[in-house]
DNA sequence: CAAGTATATACGCATATACTCATACAATGT
DNA sequence: ACATTGTATGAGTATATGCGTATATACTTG
């Protein structure tokens, strides 16, 4: 798959795990809230609306992907996106989505804009 | 993320699914598989080694996520990429993971050589 | 040390889904 | 109609994982 090289079966399986970790809307809900930056976690819980546990376990979730990083600050621990490559997936991904979404979702965007 | 927009709850919901759909092992090995042009069922389930069904049903979830297509012919059906950004996908992942898998894995590509 | 705040983790439940087996469905030939 | 080949699907089981509650850990202050 790199560059059409066909993968082992560890290699696909770091794959899918990777595919995985992207593939529920709260972690992808964090994902977003840091795409202007790091915040600590109550600030996510605020803007994402979850339950601080399982912000709190989505967070680890993508720190162990190496999606996120984190930087500890006194009390409080400040999360940042640390794979450059994230906010090109996402873009590609809703990118091949937009054509289809238009029939079935209507809008992309948030409801708020 | 289209752009860095926020997505709205059910556009989350389908981002997900999408990454979901591409979150395992055997599906990837069959995306692999169809890179360099179309194949039969029968011919997918020699290459990836699975279950005529399990393979059967693995197509069916890649069709209706609209990463593949069918062509029947005859008795054969013949799935291919639909999906012009999956090679992108596969290899933006697989790059990102390149610099992190040399030190776990060791070695990216297969086995056969 | 005690109290308070921010974050992480253990446990249990509910649900999703991958897998295999058996079988159904579709198309072709005799 | 029957047999054969290729593909899809239903049922049952095992595993994975998201979520909520309760609790533990880490750090700061007094």
């Amino acid at each position: 798959m790199a560059r059409q090289l066909p993968l082992n079966d560890q290699a696909l399986e770091i794959v899918a795990r990777r595919f995985a970790v992207l593939a529920e809307p709260m972690r992808l809900r964090l994902i977003q809230a840091l795409f202007d930056g790091e915040k600590n976690v109550t600030a996510l819980v605020g803007l994402t609306g979850g339950m601080q546990a399982n912000v709190s376990r989505h967070l680890q979730t993508l720190t162990t992907a190496h999606i996120l990083a984190r930087r500890k600050e006194g009390l409080q621990v400040f999360y940042r996106i640390a794979d450059p490559t994230i906010p090109k997936l996402c873009e590609l991904v809703c990118g091949s989505l937009g054509k289809s979404l238009a029939r079935q979702a209507g809008h992309l965007a948030a409801g708020g804009g």
